[in-house]
DNA sequence: AATGAATGAGTCTTCATTCAT
DNA sequence: GATGAATGAAGACTCATTCAT
């Protein structure tokens, strides 16, 4: 493995490290130590791979951003009718709480995250929903919904599904069929029939 | 004005400055002596009113979800249908963006939040939920929602209005257009024709 | 009863509460609203009477010293040998158990008197002790004990008493025997054969 | 060096620097800042080595309380009377001022002990005195004094050379004189000829 | 004169960050 | 590169003292 994979996967293991302990914990009650101890490094070496506490809120939150544009991107690609889009969003959102936990948090206290950059992301966001409008209003899906409610719709039944995740105890919930339900109730509330 | 008046007085003082600081800020990131200057008291004056910084969350928390408890039920008795309560909920929401605000928070970190208080305050919502599903489903409206989707699903448009009005600069928002649309969604999404 | 007499009432009455919680308290840890209410009165009332918390200590230390003087000058006069004046001091250890602690206190930690004033007052007790020894050594009671020697031994006598009185529970002490004990020890101690 | 014997190096740094901070201050006037001061290191790593300012003063009165059993174990094996045991107590708190203020203050404001370590303590100090007791009874040394007021007298005696110590300016005494003087007065209380 | 609400100086304690090994 | 001991800035909280009523 050469110099640089190495390097990768330790700064890997620490982002890895701190999305779990950012699970169950605030960004100010986790502590930089505890984020070393889950991975098996010293706090020191955090500081080898980033360059401050809110550096690695920042990468993690990064990631989680282009991997779910990414998605949903190729979504978009795929999917014949909005409906579909929005029916595998919410599937990823039921099926990666911890990306959407990420994301939340970042919606509530933007203020630990940098914030051109929250605003950049924003704007990424902001973007993609515009087109996903675009084309429900072209295939004649969206009628009466302006594009900037649709947006706010759409991240708000993200939250709810994300929500009702963290409310209930994983194990007693029915996957499949909380899915098909919030999947009916955002599409029945957007597409006009 | 009498003694006990001056008292609540001052103790309101402080809890609207805290709220007001908090809206902006995390409580990790909001400083007693920040929410005591702007309240324009001295730092001790705090601790006269509140015994910890918690205890102030706590009491803001506690009296947001008792002005929220009590409106919801004054709704419900008023209402004919779910649809007009939904829509109520709505525009109370979008009137009372702080409010949401510090609900909102509570669900992300719960852990600021003393946890059998949470918990209690938690069965009460979802108590009055299941009985704003019964008379859904009594009165036909709703027909194919389980009750656990239906208060995750109404929690989820509470937060899609709270994110709006968060990401739009309220002087841009024309906010009786906003309701209307949220309302729709809610009602199309969650009432089948 | 006269204006100046209420005012020593006052006074006698807050001395009294700070005595009886410097009983079970360290001065530091005693707070000035704790001696307040103990005398019944409002935290500003003391502040007309004692001109700081150091104050209230100050005058009980001195008062206690007073009386201790004043006490020991009246026990030279009438007794016979040293023996008896050390007898009567130890009775009077053993049964103003308070009175020794206070003054315990202050050679521990004389930081908290103010130092010319403790210094003074060191001078005082020394030079009783001084006039004791010297009746000691005229009658021939003590013979070979230098005066330095003298005084502290005394002290330690006296503390030794307090010591005895603060381990045990004063319910299961026979103080008569307890003082005849001491007694003996003392006198058997200083008072060569 | 090790690196164990490195860490108990400045565990003992910071312990000594307490104890000599605490040798002309009260317990709640020595502020941990001073202490790290005097030690030459950081606040900061006070905490590092204990877990709370209350804390240091533990280990201070554990390692002080358990030197002095060892001596007093070690002397009582060696010693043939005990005039000859009590003689050496007191060369010892003579020669070791600040161990017997470090006790003496335990016994003053036990508060700041945890309670039970002191409890323990006591009884672990009490029945050395129980041991030395009885050996007097059977060598017939002691006679006519009871065990609790063997303890207590042997603590006062204690006091008193320690006082005398803190009293005087240590260049002024004659510390061989001292003990002699100090040994006579005790033994010949205690033990009836 | 008496009060107690208001105050802020002073403390302990935490934790992100640095740096010598 | 990796480490964790050392650090001090920052923050919650206490309490003696003041002062308006």
């Amino acid at each position: 493995m050469s110099k640089n994979a190495e390097q990768d996967d330790k700064k890997t293991l620490i982002l890895n490290s701190a999305e779990y302990i950012f699970q169950s914990k605030d960004y100010h009650q986790a502590t930089v130590e505890e984020i070393a101890k889950k991975a098996g490094v010293g706090k020191g070496t955090i500081y080898q791979y980033f360059s401050s506490k809110q550096d690695i809120l920042q990468e993690l939150y990064q990631k989680g951003k282009d991997e779910y544009i990414k998605r949903v991107n190729e979504l978009m690609e795929t999917a014949e009718t909005i409906a579909e889009v929005i029916g595998e969003i919410i599937s990823f959102h039921i099926d990666n709480v911890s990306c959407s936990r990420i994301m939340l948090r970042s919606v509530m206290h933007s203020g630990d995250i940098n914030h051109s950059q929250f605003e950049s992301s924003k704007h990424e966001i902001e973007h993609i929903m515009e087109i996903m409008w675009q084309k429900g209003v072209k295939s004649g899906e969206i009628k009466d919904i302006s594009q900037e409610v649709f947006a706010s719709y759409l991240i708000g039944i993200m939250m709810s599904a994300m929500v009702h995740m963290v409310m209930h105890k994983p194990q007693l919930i029915d996957t499949e069929k909380v899915k098909a339900e919030f999947k009916q109730l955002a599409i029945r509330g957007l597409c006009a029939k």
